[in-house]
DNA sequence: AATATTATGGATATACTATATCCTTAAAGC
DNA sequence: GCTTTAAGGATATAGTATATCCATAATATT
């Protein structure tokens, strides 16, 4: 079980988006060469990041994306969710419902116990993404990445931002 | 992102495998018909298991598997591990280094600060599982599943086990 | 000793998902 | 009118999950 390289595209991609300027967009163009991505595919991962409201676009030269609230209000779960899906990791299948021993037509009043402890991990997980948000992210490399390298990155949005 | 079936499959077996008296066991044949599950395929999830030495087994008529230790020893993250590996649920590519304004042969002293919120995300989703032990389930289905059920099952598998 | 039963592991087949590319369309700026 | 862009459909490729089959060795029963 592992999560789709396009939540790890998605994360970076927002955390560049947050440096846009007010009123600008950044293009996949840009974002992939960026990131050394393939544009093409890229291009799937920020349109479900839109679908889910998180980015706004807009066409035409000078196109492309931003973010579509402050970093402050963007958490790590909205973004792994817009390209992973709320479903949950665990499937039950119900398999109890097999067991030779039980009446025909019995109906259980509960979801399996199984499922249950395996829903809880899931929501653990889930709670940890909800809890971090994108602002605590750009804080993060604002603190551990070099100035140089911070100041470069931001310049270098700046001048492709349309 | 989804476990794979013998994730429910290995857990549903390990439950039933708690109720298999000392020094008997229970085939995969007896496993597969009790939980509706193809024999041939479930074989893989149970050797699983076994080669992350969570249960035994023993060859022969009258042979299968057993616990390799009480069912307070074992916990969910064990099984779960068996069968889905240890690995983490999110890989980092690192793709901060194709950041181009980066100098050339730069070296990051610390993992990638995306990663490092997913790795937390997934310890939290493993922590969940590591605190529940094969004797909590047993407890919760002693509680929940009717008295005859539960019953008519232990004398199933008295009945299977060789 | 012979036979039946079992786990193990390799080989193979099928289905599904992730990854990736291409192309058409419509909107926006120049 | 021309270029640039996102959106989304169609398609292709690779990788993984699911499933089955078979050969082998070990064990119990007869």
């Amino acid at each position: 079980m592992i999560l789709k390289s396009q939540v790890e595209w998605a994360l970076h991609c927002c955390a560049i988006l947050a440096s846009v300027p007010p009123g600008r967009y950044l293009s996949t163009k840009a974002l992939a060469e960026f990131h050394g991505l393939p544009k093409e595919y890229l291009s799937k991962a920020l349109q479900s990041l839109s679908q889910a409201g998180i980015v706004e676009t807009t066409l035409g030269p000078s196109g492309g994306y931003r973010l579509a609230r402050p970093p402050s209000e963007v958490n790590f779960l909205q973004i792994v969710e817009a390209v992973e899906g709320k479903a949950s990791t665990f499937v039950c299948t119900n398999i109890r419902a097999n067991n030779p021993c039980r009446p025909a037509g019995f109906c259980d009043d509960k979801p399996c116990a199984v499922a249950r402890v395996m829903w809880q991990a899931d929501a653990a997980w889930r709670g940890t993404l909800e809890k971090v948000w994108l602002s605590d992210l750009v804080d993060t490399l604002t603190d551990e990445v070099p100035d140089d390298i911070w100041k470069g990155t931001y310049d270098w949005v700046v001048k492709r931002a349309g």
